[in-house]
RNA sequence: GGCCCGUUCGUCUAGCGGCCUAGGACACCGCCCUCUCAAGGCGGAGGCACGGGUUCGAACCCCGUACGGGCUACCA
């Protein structure tokens, strides 16, 4: 039986309060709430991706957040480059710190007052309780616990302090923090989670965790629901990390008589190694692939089919049919490994549905950062790198690929690589072939594939050779290498006297 | 340890009780094309973690086991 609750995303008493009256929303409201302790990395992107898609896909509204409450390691740098990434990869939000909405300010650390306010609210009605136990006391009783075996959380030992001693306490200046009251008499917390279905924990498997530390600023699982509270979030769309902090979460929410979102867990990307995508996996930010030459779209594309199918057979999507097409129910709740092999695959096949234009216009910064061509000479060779393009364009799956491929093309003086020439110039015939082919070459009136090409094939016959062995010499004379681009385009584009000074002189590197 | 989640080809997945002798894609292997390498075409190998139920019938539902992951912070 279908769960009925798999994906639903209905604009009609969608809040789970557990004994409420659902309430009507009109507008899905999401959010990706990334933190500025480094860049956007690849699990961050595909979250932000799935929460964009599926705004988009329901005319709603999606939020960026700045969740800097970790002072140490956030900064402006990583922001920006979050952002940056974002943009890169073309998800445009709605309101975010660029974009003021009606719901901000956009970054957490500005958000203080607004914790501030709805800790009050908790101590006023008995949601929240003030804390005395130390650190060490704390560590002390969790390790205690352990070794018990069973629930290991806050003991609550001072949830049973008199209010008046506690406050006197506090007036007295004893350090302490405050937690959450989580109700005795609660019972089972569950979701409907739009992804995995219904999940349950038990009321008393959730303790009493710390909203505000001893001085006095917010826990991220106290920030966070507020955050998602007064931004109006319809939907909670992230990684299943986050999952066992839900009911927690729903703790706050309740004691805040704040409606509870819907939730909606996907399983994490995880390295090859089966842990969760870190560093020490290779490259995790979204920028090192954009460096590396991976087209946005292409890695739009991988990122969203990691966790997620359009249907059984479609690979390869724009981001018009992700937007429209987006169902939180066909995201997957199992982890998925990530494969650069298939995202490398599926550049190449963005890069082979480029026009010559596109592709030289994306070649030339590769390029011109290995000097191989000036930018003011570009202008003029621009019909010339038109006629390349195709023949790089379907041999490249990574853009840090080119510039080996085509060097040959741009040096002044060739090198020979030392294993081709062993191997194809020193066949018996080869130097033959050279000499009968730099002889057909210059007789040409007419320099393109087509003579070339023709001029070329006479030869193999000619000499007495294979034609293999004849093509092999050539074009290790002409590019240096036994791995080439097409021979006769190769040539074309090199124009005929260096194609001709070349097989010259490679005839004395023959041995023959 | 406790709680929660997960388990279909090596990898990403389709599958929602009969359409499944389990479909697609990447990777792999072979053949074709061919001036090399690619690209492309054709074909191949390869999977329901295990054990019990329920049912006329189970990859699909239930229970258990195993394995993996997450959480268990005055981190986010």
């Amino acid at each position: 039986m279908r769960d009925p609750f798999r994906g639903r995303i209905c604009a009609v008493s969608y809040l789970q309060k557990p004994e409420g009256v659902p309430r009507v929303t009109e507008q899905v409201r999401v959010r990706f709430a990334p933190s500025p302790t480094g860049h956007l990395h690849i699990g961050g992107a595909r979250t932000a991706i799935y929460n964009w898609a599926f705004a988009r896909r329901h005319g709603g509204a999606f939020v960026l957040r700045i969740d800097d409450t970790d002072q140490e390691r956030s900064t402006t740098e990583n922001t920006e480059a979050i952002l940056r990434a974002m943009r890169w990869l073309g998800l445009d939000w709605d309101e975010g710190p660029d974009r003021p909405g009606d719901v901000g300010p956009y970054y957490q650390s500005e958000r203080y007052d607004l914790y501030a306010e709805s800790l009050e609210v908790l101590k006023a009605n008995g949601g929240a309780y003030p804390c005395f136990c130390t650190p060490d006391e704390l560590t002390a009783k969790r390790e205690a616990a352990r070794v018990k075996g069973g629930f290991s959380g806050y003991d609550r030992t001072c949830r049973g302090i008199d209010p008046a001693a506690a406050s006197s306490r506090i007036d007295a200046g004893e350090p302490h923090v405050w937690r959450v009251a989580v109700p005795q008499d609660r019972g089972d917390i569950t979701i409907e989670d739009a992804i995995r279905g219904t999940v349950t924990w038990s009321g008393e498997s959730v303790d009493d965790f710390i909203l505000a530390r001893t001085d006095g600023t917010p826990t991220y699982m106290f920030a966070t629901v507020v955050d998602d509270w007064k931004m109006g979030m319809t939907h909670i769309i992230r990684g299943d990390d986050h999952l066992s902090n839900t009911p927690r979460q729903i703790m706050v929410f309740e004691a805040l008589d704040a409606p509870v979102p819907i939730f909606a867990h996907m399983g994490l990307i995880h390295g090859p190694d089966g842990k969760r995508l870190s560093k020490r996996h290779g490259a995790t930010s979204v920028e090192a692939y954009r460096d590396e030459g991976v087209l946005s779209a292409a890695l739009l594309n991988y990122l969203s089919l990691l966790g997620w199918s359009l249907d059984d057979t479609t690979n390869v999507f724009d981001a018009d049919t992700l937007t429209s097409r987006f169902d939180l129910s066909r995201v997957s709740s199992n982890p998925a490994v990530w494969d650069k092999e298939k995202l490398e695959w599926m550049n190449g096949v963005y890069i082979r549905e480029m026009s010559d234009g596109e592709f030289v216009d994306a070649m030339l910064p590769w390029l011109e950062s290995e000097s191989l061509i000036a930018a003011d000479a570009i202008p003029a060779r621009r019909e010339w790198l038109e006629k390349l393009a195709p023949l790089v364009s379907e041999r490249t799956k990574y853009f840090t690929e080119i510039v080996p491929m085509v060097r040959f093309l741009f040096a002044d003086d060739l090198q020979i690589d030392e294993t081709s020439r062993a191997k194809a110039l020193s066949k018996e015939g080869s130097g033959r072939s050279l000499a009968a082919a730099v002889e057909k070459i210059e007789a040409l009136d007419t320099f393109d594939v087509a003579h070339i090409e023709s001029a070329l094939r006479e030869v193999p016959a000619e000499v007495a050779v294979k034609p293999k062995i004849a093509f092999q010499a050539v074009r290790v004379a002409v590019t240096g290498n036994v791995v080439s681009l097409p021979l006769f385009e190769s040539i074309e584009l090199l124009g005929k006297d260096t194609a001709v000074d070349r097989m010259r002189s490679a005839v004395s590197l023959s041995e023959e």
